[in-house]
DNA sequence: TTGGAAAGTCAACAAGGCTGACTTAAAACA
DNA sequence: TGTTTTAAGTCAGCCTTGTTGACTTTCCAA
């Protein structure tokens, strides 16, 4: 109700975001709005008897080419086991290959194929789609706000990794 | 970071916010977004011994008190033999409460207990208490622009149940 | 009175999390 | 050199939460 400084004030709009009733529409909001933002690669990953563990180790794999998997485990947050079942997979059909490190043996680097490559993009830009979409709708001044609010959201572990990426631009 | 908004340059603002690394970015952003999201409730869940099922049963049970098994079942895009396994701990646990319907019995109407609203306070507490800190450090016209992207992304019918939601106002 | 909708149940299965125990290879260290 | 630690992988078993299919019970409405 009237926390956080007195929402009910008149004029007191600054404030007014704040009220639980805003907050709750924002909890809302999440939850469907994550829906749809996985029910397009959903349907393709479907296709091909995978589900959205393939999906997640597909595009960390691609975002950075080469990393150990290790680092894919920090990303994804996982035990190895649950990426290892993912991994052995995508590697038996070919998508994802696997390197021995050349300075350290010990590790294993992550690439993905041209295959690989192929369903990745299809899956992204299946996203990007709905995001573009979402984006046109709302205009620039509403995506810079989106982005903002959902960094806040981020556990500082993930918003670290987020911001790394921000940087490595293509 | 130069690019916070995504549109640095001088008059290209309209279209430079569409470009792939910046949905890529919003994509990702979505994703550890949403880990953060979920991250708290899950640990009070996990106290108790229930998972994510039995949090979003409580939620839309909450939301719209006395409603029915099959609203709740549209609501949440899962078989009602799911639906059953989670909703079926609720009620012995003592935090749900089934009510056969007055006019149509072969109804079941849905309610939260004294000790299910509890759990339901100290969930979506925890929720908003992140929510909360994200609108804060973000600003009111990033919140907007947040809600309005999410509401972009969903898919039409859950946007039709997150807008029905809105005019209920408390 | 009967067809069909709403609800619930049983059984079986799969994905994808988890823990624990263990091996192998190689690096790091003392 | 020998020992310990690290990275990766594997096996086994468990849990939650989703699925399908078949079936019963209840009971409204045509």
């Amino acid at each position: 109700m009237a926390e956080g400084g007195g929402a009910a004030s008149p004029g007191g709009e600054s404030l007014l975001f704040l009220t639980d009733e805003q907050l709750r529409k924002g909890i809302e909001a999440m939850f469907f709005a994550y829906r749809g933002f996985t029910a397009d690669p959903d349907r393709i990953l479907e296709t091909r008897g995978y589900g959205r563990a393939h999906h997640r180790a597909i595009h960390f794999i691609n975002r950075q080419q080469g990393q150990t998997v290790n680092t894919l485990l920090a990303m994804l947050g996982v035990t190895k086991q649950s990426l290892n079942r993912v991994l052995r997979t995508l590697i038996e059909d070919g998508l994802v290959e696997s390197r021995v490190g050349r300075k350290d043996k010990r590790e294993r680097h992550l690439f993905l194929t041209e295959d690989g490559k192929a369903l990745e993009r299809s899956l992204s830009e299946a996203q990007r789609v709905r995001m573009r979409a979402a984006y046109r709708s709302a205009g620039p001044a509403a995506v810079a706000g989106f982005r903002q609010v959902l960094e806040a959201m981020m556990d500082p572990d993930l918003r670290r990794h987020y911001q790394a990426m921000k940087d490595s631009g293509t």
